[in-house]
DNA sequence: ATGAAAGCGCTAACAG
DNA sequence: CTGTTAGCGCTTTCAT
């Protein structure tokens, strides 16, 4: 029952039972062609016998990288960063990159994750996801060396990638433009939230631009904007959808919000899309579950190419800003 | 533009800088209260002036441990295992611990996670969930001694937490019985699955017992099992609910499977639940969404008690095997 | 082609 | 209370 307290082997124990030295075990550990291969095959049997695994962290001291990557981002609060979270575990996978999590779910975990000095240095570069950086933030990321590349939001001075939000807004109401409505609504995030997410505020300036192109005015009162989530949500719409002007048609800021919107629509026995239609933002999977019509953002792509962006900013380049352009409307059951 | 190749301050550097010796830095860094106040103050200061930040993976080096914990899932594929993450998170968020994932994917992967040697050492312990471990694969984790934790499947000889997922089977197929079903079909995992999932057989057990005790037979035909997906499902659904003796109600053995069954309900204008009810298992998120009856099995609370056994194991103690007995049927609006 | 030895940055005896 | 120093396990000159 006791696993007896069998000292793991290290590259000593492999050099001696080998009768080499640690340099060469190191050498035929590295792949480093000098060895010849009565030694590799010697070193190879030791390693064998001794169960031997080299320590990655003293490698890392070592070495002075990790071949490990940070990813700081609202994991659980926002499920577009799941989907996102895809895409930077298979490139990251694929470069032999190990994944470290932060997870933010509080603005004051927020703070924590960008001073915590213990963790940041065991990653060779950070990934952020949907959140904003701070100026100073970047001065300290900056003055540490340590490469950041930014998701779904940008700052000046940090390489990321980013779609048109705005765009993506005039999308959302052209669609419902084109089936016929002229009562639009819209459900989003407050400006002033916590994290500060920015997109939400994009997409509402979308809306605009494009009511007002099709020579429609927004109605203040059917522009509401609260905490993001779907319960939220699902209160605001419940305000518009009991106004007697109430719109035809609703287009929220992300799925999440649609979902409340769906939520209100069938409190009030409201026929989807006859009485009210609807349409996200983002594509996220339960999109699909529902059957909601939205403007599909390229989630998984988002997080390989920034996770990419960063390899390549750990290798020493130093990557651009990219604009994601695959935003199209997926037309579902609920316009 | 550049990023002048400003060293990292060391703690050596701070010494020298304040005009002690990197013990009494060592000492302040941890908080170890022998140190005079006015070094402290010294210390400290020197810190901040050169922005040093401590080398975790040097302390990790030194120590022996890293604080920081590996968890082995097919994150992507299974949306529970998302919501198990959750309270893994939370709890080694709340002790300190930082977390490394191993996505595995696919059957070729899921040997690597394991297999990887390099990446195994960085941390202190792992989580395994959802995913069988081998003997070999207890064996090699045993001689190395490293702690492991299983969360929804277990292990004899490795502490874990799980459901009794034969009871979480009866439950559901009593509650559909309650409601006056004779006729009920079930849609699952095939036994084979590449991952060696297990869950969906035991549900199945559970579905077969509930149905024996209250004197029915299962019809053969309405049994169907193949890969996990809710397309799969879908698929399989499609062919029971087009036979003659179609059930009046299906239980899925997962509510991602269930999802499929709503799609075939509704590509066979079938009304959900008076021509056909649904219930799923989990409870994960999209269940609320769609409102999804299902049992119910407290998949963050497995989490983070998964976490804390980890915890308990890498501090040395030999935790249980737990079952969590919080199965509850949510009834939703699909029976 | 191989080995000896000097780090990598930190912790923890041990001395004083 | 503070400093000296020997590791932690690996990589990498520099010799040979």
């Amino acid at each position: 029952m006791e696993a007896g307290p069998r000292r793991q082997a290290t590259i000593r124990d492999v050099a001696r039972h080998a009768g080499v030295s640690v340099a060469t075990v190191s050498r035929v550990l590295n792949d480093i062609p000098v060895v010849r291969s009565e030694m590799r095959e010697r070193v190879r049997d030791a390693i064998a016998e001794l169960g031997y695994r080299p320590s990655s962290t003293a490698r890392s001291l070592s070495l002075g990288r990790s071949q490990a990557i940070g990813v700081v981002a609202p994991f659980f609060t926002t499920p577009s960063v799941v989907e996102r979270l895809r895409g930077v575990s298979q490139r990251a996978g694929h470069h032999g990159y190990g994944l470290m999590l932060f997870d933010v779910e509080t603005p004051e975990q927020r703070a924590g994750a960008f001073r915590d000095f213990a963790r940041l240095d065991r990653v060779d570069g950070l990934l952020v996801i949907s959140l904003p950086l701070l100026d100073d933030e970047v001065d300290a990321l900056e003055r540490d060396g340590l490469p950041v590349v930014m998701i779904d939001i940008g700052h000046p001075r940090v390489p990321h990638v980013v779609i048109d939000d705005v765009r993506g807004g005039e999308l959302a109401v052209e669609h419902l433009i084109a089936r016929g409505h002229r009562r639009i609504g819209f459900v989003g995030d407050r400006p002033d939230n916590p994290f500060g997410f920015t997109s939400s505020e994009h997409r509402r300036r979308g809306f605009r631009r494009a009511l007002r192109r099709a020579g429609l005015r927004p109605a203040p009162g059917l522009e509401v904007r609260g905490r993001h989530g779907h319960a939220e949500a699902r209160a605001l719409a419940l305000d518009v959808l009991r106004r007697d002007d109430r719109p035809t048609a609703i287009f929220a800021a992300s799925d999440t919000q649609a979902v409340g919107v769906l939520e209100a629509a069938r409190a009030l026995d409201l026929r989807v899309p006859q009485d009210v239609a609807v349409i996200g933002f983002d594509d996220i999977e339960a999109a699909e579950l529902l059957g909601l019509t939205t403007v599909r953002q390229p989630l998984r792509e988002s997080g390989a190419r920034g996770a990419d962006l960063l390899l390549a900013a750990i290798a020493g380049a130093a990557p651009p800003a990219e604009e994601l352009d695959a935003l199209t409307v997926v037309e579902r059951r609920t316009t």
